[in-house]
This record gives structure tokens, sequence and C-alpha cells, in this order.
RNA sequence: GGGGGAAUUCCCGAGUGGCCAAAGGGGACAGACUGUAAAUCUGCUGGCAGUGCCUUCGGUGGUUCGAAUCCACCUUCCCCCA
């Protein structure tokens, strides 16, 4: 089985522009391809994870990566599948950003020797100057055709501002400029950025008749059709301090029934026989599933010894017992009222409360305890000794904090 | 450039002078049930305080005993025409 089938059993690939021709390329190593990443944010997440696999397969299949920064593409902002134009960056953010994906990419490609490049469209983008590139490109695309594209349609209600219409071009001249410099012969990306992808290989073919190819990846969507990777807070990010990897393994342990097949073949690298055998699995077996991908994840993300530490904790949690990863707060004298603190204090000291209302609603409704006590009155305290010997506060199921005396 | 409309608590969306901290829905949170799932049911959802007080309805002023609701100006957004 070549890395091609193996994609396609894993469920990964969306559309392509040319089968026979990207099966060929990948399975025999000849292909150059890219993935583009903008830089909206000090952190890559999910959805770039699962790019950052892709090209991890086919670099480990003899295929050579590029990965494109959009230090240019990142001025401009991609409307694609958005309802609302996004905030623009400025050069500030957009550097500091760049410099953040840089160092969490490292990790999971392997840029020594040139078996993986990184550029940054930054380089030729900013330098382009308006004339010559409408009569270099312009020609080449019809309005009539780009407004068909299906991703502007959600645009259609919001409106659609010129400098995110050109978004399409800068990304088209961006495949076009790795096609002639680096022989860049494939774009990858999500199932979202298809028609950006096409305009593409559409350009390279219009202006110098060459063959370039697209191959878009399935968009990692849960059972209810929503994209993953997301919680109400935003975006599950691999920066450790943005998300922790306690927060990330919980995340994918949390997820749907129905979802962790699909997870596992998509994200993790383990053999497809093997998930095969998990696709037996039925009820509560699937909670074994669900550590799984859990723990795999993690350790990609953040290696195997933090992976570890949030297993261990988590099922330490809702087994019963403490855990020597327990997230900790540590208090000082000057947090006690002659030695002793009242409940609502101690929870909002440790984060787990957002107001003193908020407390004492949750300790009406029975969600608050300490040391697996349920909290039943608004003034319970304690003492210096009992916080001495530390305490384990918990809210609802999920969410706990241990707390100390420093 | 001309004409019309809208801005409400996390989101959508009622509310057109006191009975409004503001209907309803969604989401979130908590409880029951469970498998750290889904579905369902219940509670809860500005802050501080034990029936009271404080801050909120785009912004700034004004009218009034009293304004989310009325007036003026400002800001932003949308729609129609060009």
């Amino acid at each position: 089985m070549g890395i091609y089938e193996e994609l396609q059993a894993r469920g990964l690939i969306a559309q392509v522009t040319d089968e026979p021709r990207i099966r060929d390329l990948v399975n025999n190593g000849k292909a150059v391809f890219y993935i583009g990443f903008d830089p909206t944010a000090d952190s890559l997440h999910v959805g770039h994870f699962m790019a950052l696999c892709l090209m991890k397969r086919l670099q480990e299949a003899g295929n050579k990566p590029i990965a494109l920064l959009g230090g240019g593409t990142g001025m401009i902002g991609d409307p694609s599948g958005k309802t609302d134009m996004r905030q623009m960056l400025t050069k500030e953010q957009i550097q500091h950003n760049i410099d953040c994906f840089k160092e969490q990419m490292s990790r999971f490609i392997d840029f020594s020797d040139g078996k993986a490049l990184m550029v940054n469209n930054a380089d030729w983008l900013l330098d382009l100057n308006y004339v010559e590139l409408l009569r270099e490109v312009g020609p080449h695309f019809t309005v009539n055709r780009m407004l068909a594209a299906e991703c502007y349609k959600q645009r259609w209600e919001k409106g659609l501002t010129f400098i995110e219409f050109n978004y399409m071009i800068m990304q088209a001249y961006d495949f076009y400029k790795l096609y002639t410099e680096y022989g860049c012969n494939l774009e990858l990306g999500g199932d979202d950025q298809w028609s950006n992808m096409l305009a593409g290989t559409e350009l390279i073919r219009r202006k110098i008749g060459g063959d370039a190819d697209a191959m878009t990846q399935v968009l990692l969507l849960n059972s209810e059709g929503k994209k993953m990777g997301k919680t109400v807070g935003g975006a599950v990010w691999l920066d450790p301090k943005k998300t922790s990897p306690y927060d990330f393994y919980q995340y994918w342990r949390n997820v749907a029934d129905a979802d962790v097949l699909k997870c596992l073949r998509m994200l993790t690298f383990l053999p497809l026989e093997q998930i095969d055998e998990m696709d037996q699995w039925e009820g509560s077996q699937l909670n074994t599933a669900k550590e799984i991908l859990a723990f795999e994840l993690t350790k990609l993300v953040h290696g195997e010894e933090e992976a570890r530490k949030a297993q261990d904790s988590a099922r330490a949690l809702f087994g019963g017992g403490p855990s020597a990863d327990t997230p900790t707060t540590t208090l000082t004298d000057e947090d006690l009222n002659d030695g002793a603190i009242d409940v609502i204090t101690l929870f909002q000291k440790a984060g787990l409360i957002e107001s003193r209302s908020d407390g004492r609603r949750a300790i009406q409704q029975g969600g608050l305890s300490a040391d697996d006590a349920k909290i039943a009155s608004f003034d319970q305290t304690f003492t210096k000794d009992q916080l001495a010997q530390g305490i384990m506060l918990r809210r609802g199921k999920k969410k706990y904090m241990n707390v100390l005396l420093g």
C-alpha cells in the first residue's frame, strides 16, 4: 500500500485535481508539495496540526515539503468560509506570530539538510508592483468565475471587501512562484481552500503551460458537523501556555463516541490494522479508545512525558484519588484571615469560581467540593492547618485545583 | 452622492417612560441519570450583600420625580438608489 492509499484509507483526502498523477507523485517520492500557514495567531492550533501531520506522513514517504508562512497573505486575510472580515493584523503581530509558528513547526517536521523548506511569502508578495501584477496575472482570471467560487458564498450576505477578494490571487501567485522557483508541483490544504488552490494550478497552466496539482484534506468535523478543535473559549492550541497538556488531553478524551475512530484514523500515526480492531468496540469500551486517542495526540504535540502526566492525573482524578500532577495553587498567610479562610474566598483564589455570587450559586446547587466532601454552607471555613496539608478543591466533575499553603 | 433602517446583558432576540437586572431561545455552568459519551429531565446564568444596594441596554449631553424606552449630537453597521 502506498502513501496515497493510506491517506485514502484514513479518510484524509477530500478533493484532487488529477488522481493518477498525484498518486504517482506521492507514492514515488516525486512530490515537492507545499502547505500554507497564515500567521493569524501566536500559536498553531488543531487545524494546523492536521496539516503538519499530513506533511509528516508525506515526508516520511520520501516527498519534500515546503512550509509556506503567510507573512504576505496574512496582511490580506483569507475570507474563505468566514462570515465576517477578520481584524487586520499589524506587521508586528504578523512577524511575532511567524516566529511562534516557526518554532512550533520545527518540532514536527524535519527541516535539516534540506529535507524540508520553510519560506515566507512576504519575501515576494510585499515587493509586488500593483500595475505589473495586474498585467501579469490579471488577464488570467475572470471576475465572474472568481465570484462563483464556493469559498465566497458565505460572504454574500455580509459583504466581501476588495482586499479579501484579492486573497485568491495572492495564493495563486504563491503557487506559481513556488512552482517556478522550487519546482513545487503539488499544493495541499484544507478542503475550504479548494477554490484558492485551483486558482493556483490554473494560473500555472495559463501562464506557462505547467502541470501542477492540488489535493485537499478532509476537514475534521465532529458528528454535529462542526469543526473540531474548537471550544467555547476558542481554539485548542498546541502551545502549552495557551492550552495545557492536561486540557489538550481532556479535549480528546471527551470527544463524542461517534468521532473517536475517525479521529484515530485521521490524526494518529497508529497502524490502520490496530485502529480497525478498535472499530469493533462498543459502549463503555470506547473509553479505552478515547484514552488511546488522547494519549497519542498529546504525545505527538507535547511529548511522551507530558502525555503520561496528563493521563495519570486524569485517571487519578476520575478514579477518585489525588495525583502528583494535579494543578496546584499556593496560598500565603496573607490570604488568610485570623488563620482561616472562608470557602468562597478559597474557591475564588483557586480560580474555580468567577465571582462570589457564582460561588454561592455553585454551592446552592451542590457543585463544589473539598477533599470529596460536598460544600454545604456558605460560611464553612478552612484552617491554616487544613491548608498546610493541602486541600483538593473541585467544581463539578471535571474542574479541580489543589490548594496548598506556601 | 441621495434616501431609509439598526445598535439590548456570552450569542440570537423581545422590550417604545415607572411593575426591567430586563421575556424567549441558544450556549455555558451545576444537579439527576451515565461510560469523564450521547440523549433526557431539573436548576442556574451582572456584581456586592441574607428580601436591600450598586453597575448595565453603542457614545456624549439633555428632557423628566423617574429613561433601555423621549430629544440633540456623535460613532458604527446594514439596506435601497447612483
